[in-house]
DNA sequence: ACTTATTACGCCGGTCGTAACTATG
DNA sequence: CATAGTTACGACCGGCGTAATAAGT
């Protein structure tokens, strides 16, 4: 008769929570799930562990003698369990692994650049890929774990199933125009504008600008990626709809940014597998340092918006 | 990141056998799977626990000081898991369960019900549930669950995927005649036989029988039970082949029991479900119980048949 | 060629969640 | 009727084995 680890565990979570459905709640996992643990757990050892007597007022179970015995040597297996990931951590940042992001150029610019420059200062033998990808491959790519990190420009409020992610910052849009084209947004509205891929944030945004004025605009131009517009602009050709990010420490001669709060911003999030192994170290590494490099970006750009 | 327990010990037999094909016999799976979860527990920890270079004229992996690490640990759990199997046992044999055991008459009489008795002696709480089953529907409800032993009188060599067992005895055949029907086995040749129940091992035997004399034997009589099969021959009607465990210690009038090796014996064993949790300690108890009690029967018949 | 280990792929069983049900205050 | 727990059932995922592959002696 093997006791099973993962059955123990849920033995000790009821003996600490106080009851299935607390159990329940701290193993993220529904009662049910709790209650057949411990019902096969039953079967195997062949002793009664919990006690159903509900005769004395108890609303919840309680554990039986040997119930007991059993949730304490559960809490001695933690512990080892505990001490080894410890020890591991310890002996060794010698955190191993490829890592693929799937990001956006902006991203992999502000974003991923930096924190793998910064993870591969701190771990060598972590070595970070970077792709560039649509959004919808990038998320089936992410399923089927050919990339382990999605950066999206499109960070979802409830979450898809099976995966898990952070919110890294808000990214708000700026229109940009030569410098000579009238006063404000207002300056610019008859004018020729550049569209962003379709889809994208940006285009959404542009759109957003139309419906504000309640104009229609001569989209005569199409660009995939900011430095294009940007460039376009600065030709004098056009304006554009770009977020901050996209906008160079030292604007380039010929363009003029004017804020536009009500343009919103893109929700900028990271998104990854989540189970009981995933994130791994290496990933988990990785997305830290692109946590860290977003709250330094959001800073920043907060000094430059003022 | 979580440790899993069931990968670590994987990687504790790595250690101690010294090797996947080693470790992988240890644990009865096949190198495949161990190097399965050598490679996840890799991955999920983001560390290199395998030695891979097998540059010193080594022929198998040795582990890096990381693994060597963890296995340390792993060996630690498996004890913790030890001493609580051993800390239940020791604190109750307060056994639950009920076992279904699925038998013919003649076992139920000499094993199962003598097991069951010793069985409820020592662990009250075990309670032993028989029912009489043809062949083929007890395997059946083997497998699904109903049942949980099953005594076979066809024992196989080979046993079902899934299941396992184990042999207890081989229950010789006899042939049983009137007194008075001249002498040996070939005075009766000519007389009117009982047959046993069509695919019984009794049914075989007989077939064994009458090819071996090359005869056609008058099959007037056919009992589904051996008790039934002793009172025809015990009135005098017809000659019957039984199993040594289907003759009552003190014959009955009328009846003259003949050694006839030739004819085989019934091999008689005992299946259950095989999984790392089954047999669970009340079935093991009561298969325990059985297999002592089918010892003492083949002592008790060898004293017989001299 | 033989041994050791890893990878590809399909199957099976285990585990989980949804939902219905029971029991108890 | 509200709360605690169990049971039935279906879906999904993880682990295992078979077989093919790699690499080294």
């Amino acid at each position: 008769m093997h006791l099973d680890p993962r059955r123990l565990a849920a033995l000790r979570a009821v003996a600490d929570a106080g009851g299935v459905l607390a159990a329940a709640k701290v193993l993220h996992l529904t009662p049910s799930a709790v209650s057949q643990h411990l019902a096969r757990l039953e079967a195997e050892t062949g002793v009664t562990l919990l006690d159903r007597s509900r005769a004395d007022g108890r609303r919840a179970v309680g554990l039986t003698p040997a119930g007991r015995l059993l949730a304490e040597h559960a809490g001695r297996v933690a512990v080892v369990l505990a001490e080894a990931e410890r020890d591991l951590a310890e002996l060794t940042g010698q955190v191993t692994g490829r890592v693929v992001v799937a990001a956006f150029p902006t991203a992999m610019e502000h974003l991923v650049g930096p924190a793998a420059a910064a993870v591969h200062a701190g771990s060598p033998h972590v070595r970070v890929s970077v792709r560039e990808f649509d959004p919808e491959p990038a998320l089936a790519a992410l399923r089927a774990g050919g990339v382990d990190l999605v950066i999206t420009e499109t960070y979802p409020d409830a979450r898809p199933p099976g995966l898990g992610g952070t919110w890294l910052l808000d990214d708000g849009f700026r229109v940009v125009t030569p410098p000579d084209w009238g006063s404000g947004v207002e300056g610019a509205l008859t004018r020729p504008w550049v569209s962003g891929s379709p889809g994208s944030a940006a285009r959404v945004a542009l759109d957003r600008l139309a419906a504000r004025y309640d104009v229609v605009l001569r989209r005569e131009h199409e660009c995939l990626e900011f430095p294009a517009a940007l460039a376009l602009v600065s030709a004098g050709l056009a304006a554009a709809v770009v977020p901050g990010l996209a906008v160079p420490a030292e604007l380039p001669a010929g363009v003029r940014v004017l804020e536009a709060s009500a343009l919103g911003a893109r929700r900028i999030g990271v998104l990854h597998r989540a189970g009981r192994h995933e994130p791994n170290p290496a990933a988990r590494q990785v997305l830290d340092a692109i946590t860290a490099r977003a709250a330094r970006v959001t800073a920043g750009s907060g000094q430059r918006a003022r």
